[in-house]
DNA sequence: CTTGAGACTGTTATATTATATCTTTTCAAT
DNA sequence: ATTGAAAAGATATAATATAACAGTCTCAAG
């Protein structure tokens, strides 16, 4: 079951387990770990990941791109006579929003499996306008330095909300590739 | 014209010109130092301020909150007796967005008026939760420094959006205020 | 067991935000 | 005045999200 996973190894830095969201590797294998770590959470927690809302993150999974609500309604609707409707769609999103197993992207209306599970944290996002691949950068120094430039202002930060736009490694490579021809 | 604008004065770091969104103040200056600015800068790009986009600046820049595009599609309808249709806005909004003197808050869906412009930046913005007042925070540091941890990951950054929701001074000192009772 | 309260899901309707497309008007430059 | 491009009007519809109520499932207390 295990195929592509050494294209990381011998890096120096290792930014994050997302780093891999750029190169090919055996994805069924990010969903396996997603389902399991939501298993155990809930199991921790008391609640219930139902067979619904196991379905709705395998399908906010499957890729490393972010999809939007409508999308997964669409994917859980294919193969069924009667068609899913929203609000089954949205509670299951708000549900596991809420225990962080996956997360919004404000600028997209669109959703994203956490890629940092288990530790606490405020999601950086880095998403390439391009092909749409978004990884989340682990960086509690930075965000400690914006709150606190907030709160020099007399701001009480609660929430915070980071998304960078640009291109990933892969677009860049391939657009200065074109521009040599 | 001028009558609360000496609130600010004495204090030994100003954290930019929007912290005055949190003091009362004569807000008609803030509207027609918005509206001048625009001026100027259509002026000087050979672009055309209307009358449509001057009123929807205008409408915008109402108060220290952000509005929903319907908010000023409903206010300039008011006294129509045909009211205005969406795009018109979005059309207004666009444009202004595109020339910063607008900024969408992605996390609110949400437009408020730039309150640092002509310098070029990219916003922080720090909302409240409470009274959903909301200020622009200058810090380029921070901003910088978040670019380039994206850019150690080899992302190349181009936009950048930081949203803060948390409480304002008013609010805080309220809270506090309540809960000694 | 069974039963009842609470959690989850289904269903219908509708709210909210945004855009596509085509037509008409405006306006500045010739 | 003419005209061509930009702006605004008008109509329709897409895309995203929630309200409200009804039915179903689960699981623990009796």
């Amino acid at each position: 079951m295990s195929a592509t996973t050494k294209a990381n190894s011998g890096k120096k830095a290792d930014y994050g387990l997302s780093q891999r969201a750029y190169t090919p590797h055996d994805h069924s294998h990010c969903i396996d770990r997603a389902l399991l770590h939501a298993e155990e959470l809930c199991q921790s927690k008391g609640e219930r990941l139902t067979t619904l809302r196991k379905q709705v993150l395998e399908l906010v999974w499957d890729s490393h791109k972010p999809v939007g609500a409508y999308d997964v309604l669409a994917m859980m609707s294919k193969d069924k006579e009667r068609p899913i409707a929203p609000p089954t769609v949205y509670r299951a999103l708000d549900f596991l929003l809420e225990h962080g197993l996956i997360h919004k992207l404000n600028s997209l209306n669109a959703y994203i499996g956490c890629q940092c599970p288990g530790r606490p944290h405020e999601g950086i996002f880095l998403i390439c306008e391009q092909c749409r691949t978004t990884r989340e950068l682990d960086s509690t120094a930075e965000i400690y330095a914006l709150k606190n430039a907030a709160n020099q202002t007399g701001f009480l930060p609660k929430r915070i909300l980071v998304e960078l736009t640009g291109l990933c490694p892969v677009c860049q490579s391939q657009q200065s590739a074109a521009k040599e021809q």
